[in-house]
DNA sequence: ACCTGAACACCGTTCAAGT
DNA sequence: ACCTGAACACCGTTCAAGT
């Protein structure tokens, strides 16, 4: 009676390339990068470590391969945006909110260079910096430049997010602890890092981060006025 | 007869802190992140592996240590520039130069956030900042917008030069493999990205790298005139 | 204080053997 | 075609034991 469906040949829990990638981003969201282990996958596959080996090609295409599958689903998020600079700024604060909430997905872009997952954000930005109306000269310098900043910053981030999870028990111990260091760093030598170590807990990264995408976009704008 | 020097006290084969990282980062340089193991350090040492734990918390510590030796080295030095702005780039350059001589250091620094070596770069930039008159409420957010973009686009060519490295006989074979995939992408939903496929290999990164610094620099006097 | 090296608890990957 | 699971060649780290 319970849950007698109609579907005979389909076997929920069969292994294919889709369900080792699922399992793997739940791994890589619980415990990390250090947590994806062939081992423990296959234990919640239920087969053993060989079976993954029908479906990928090793760890690096596994990660690669979840990594994409994070990337595909935020950048086919609607985004309807009404101008070119609002869409830049709507898909870099999504990316930076995608990596917040998956921090290997920083390291793993960073490891695939070329690859689909890059592509994608690549086609993404490029789309808006056209209909910007960047001349075709300057496209690719000026799409470079975001898309460096935006996983540049977002990959920064989740690296202090990774820490401060892991650090004491509360979330601004790892500020704390950062913020005490650089207060106790040569005056003579560290002028400016001492002079921002109290500003470190108040300041809101994505707003910053905000403000560094619209520094870029100025500056775009300025170089096609000039 | 043969090198009979005065200095019997020290051994030149004793084991210490700077030799261990100094031998650590030889060992990065020519076998990559994957290269550094303890067992091979420890080989090249004509120790133990347990010896090294005397000397070195960890793998994280010694890898952070390594880091920070070579960004200590890129820092101090000279730096004799007439204009904030000027120096600002040529910082700039120096550690995308650095990066690049250097690949490892760009993952180094991103799993060590906060730590020594990222404070000696982002004072660098600090105090260029500030020479440039950005008012102190603002200089934090441009700082780690230049921080951010500087190690994210160096972190990026860094591993697109180590992936070149490995693929194929000559260095231009890995652009040729990327542009030969982003060629074959669907026109419809990719039309950027091919679009720039051909002038892929073309480019030096280098500078659209400095194109970008422009850029930002350009933003932010947009931003202080406006 | 500093070093040795065996031992522990893991890894990714392969491969004969099964169904 | 797809899966099993033992086996191989590694890891980082610890720790009793040495000097």
């Amino acid at each position: 009676m319970v849950k007698k469906t109609r579907t005979p040949q389909r076997r929920e829990d069969s292994l294919s390339r889709d369900r080792i990638i699922d399992e793997s981003i739940a791994l890589l969201d619980s415990s990390g990068e250090r947590g994806l282990t062939f081992r423990a996958l296959s234990e919640r596959l239920a087969t053993g470590p060989g079976a993954i080996y029908w479906h990928i090609d090793d760890k690096s295409d596994l990660l690669t391969a979840a990594c994409d599958a994070i990337i595909a689903r935020t950048m086919s998020a609607p985004m309807v945006s009404t101008t070119p600079k609002a869409a830049i700024r709507a898909l870099a604060l999504g990316m930076f909110d995608t990596i917040d909430a998956h921090p290997w997905v920083g390291s793993a872009l960073t490891r695939a260079p070329g690859q689909l997952p890059m592509v994608r954000i690549l086609e993404g930005i490029g789309q808006q910096v056209r209909a910007l109306g960047v001349p075709d000269n300057t496209q690719w310098p000026v799409v470079s430049a975001l898309l460096s900043y935006i996983l540049g910053v977002s990959g920064q981030n989740a690296a202090n997010a990774h820490l401060a999870r892991q650090s004491g028990a509360d979330r601004g111990n790892f500020l704390d602890e950062v913020a005490a260091m650089w207060s106790e760093l040569d005056p003579d030598e560290y002028p400016f890092t001492r002079s921002v170590a109290g500003q470190l807990r108040a300041h809101d990264d994505r707003v910053d981060f905000l403000a560094g995408i619209d520094l870029i976009l100025r500056g775009i704008e300025s170089a096609q006025d000039h």
